[in-house]
DNA sequence: CTGGCTGTAACGTCATCTGTTACAGGAGGT
DNA sequence: ACCTCCTGTAACAGATGACGTTACAGCCAG
């Protein structure tokens, strides 16, 4: 799959709202979570955007104005930031329709989604696990 | 991600050729597998090429050549199918390195390895529980 | 009202995947 | 040894999507 740094961006964002929250900086621009992602600050808005919408974040329009999280980092799991920003399915299926004609060709579509929703169940519940406040914990120390 | 079809192409082709050995027929060229998938046969002969460097199927070359399982499809995981096809790590790190001067962009990288590497393997772990031969079963029933 | 920041559209660049054509090379059957 | 069939792979076109950048409308505290 192509190497997709979606989760990469909107956890590393989460951690410093994290971090920064507990150094007393209620709020961060876009622009200073950029500095620290070291990349445009519309890629942060528009990652940030993903997890807005999904409640894991709230912004502050105006001047004195940014981004904070919406809950403690306890309490956000890295599964919720997964569902917040990933949209495709892990794998795909075939680009064309297979054969109908051949019995695999037949079945061999739902027999797959049923497989490939079971990984996708694995790969989230182990998501699940970790917290950003766990990646802010290893991080810190990995630092 | 990417909507990556490579994983379905090639358990669809080694499923195909289990249920063909099943029927005694014991190769099958790329035209009769990409017959079945709907699609290119280099695109077959690339998918096949990755399985046969992993050891999951033979080939044999000239008139009446074609290609077999080199293990009965019982033996056959998921994640050994998915080993051979998929190159690059489900989740990609930054483009660009994160500013080190920040504690959270120093440290970031290593914690999400790690994280990340669980991750893959909770997902590894649930393709092993299938074989080649559990998706023909499931595919002849859905069909 | 104003200044500062968000939200988003538009666009360029780049990488990757699929699909296609073309052709060199290997191996069994005669 | 030759033929013939099929594999293996290079080269290329088109589509898709991600990242990055610029630009600008919208919103809100002071």
């Amino acid at each position: 799959m192509a190497a997709n740094s979606r989760l990469t961006i909107a956890v590393h964002a989460l951690a410093w709202l994290a971090l920064a929250q507990r150094q007393g900086r209620d709020q961060l621009t876009s622009d200073q979570v950029a500095a620290s992602v070291n990349t445009n600050p519309v890629i942060i808005r528009r990652s940030l955007g993903d997890l807005r919408r999904a409640g894991l974040v709230s912004v502050r329009h105006g001047p004195g104005a940014g981004w904070s999280l919406a809950r403690p980092p306890e309490e956000i799991s890295l599964e919720e930031v997964y569902d917040a920003v990933e949209r495709d399915p892990l794998f795909g299926m075939h680009h064309t329709e297979p054969n109908l004609e051949c019995p695999v060709g037949k079945g061999i579509r739902p027999a797959l989604g049923s497989i490939y929703g079971g990984a996708e169940q694995a790969l989230r519940r182990e998501l699940a696990r970790t917290s950003i406040a766990d990646v802010l914990r290893q991080t810190l120390r990995a630092g």
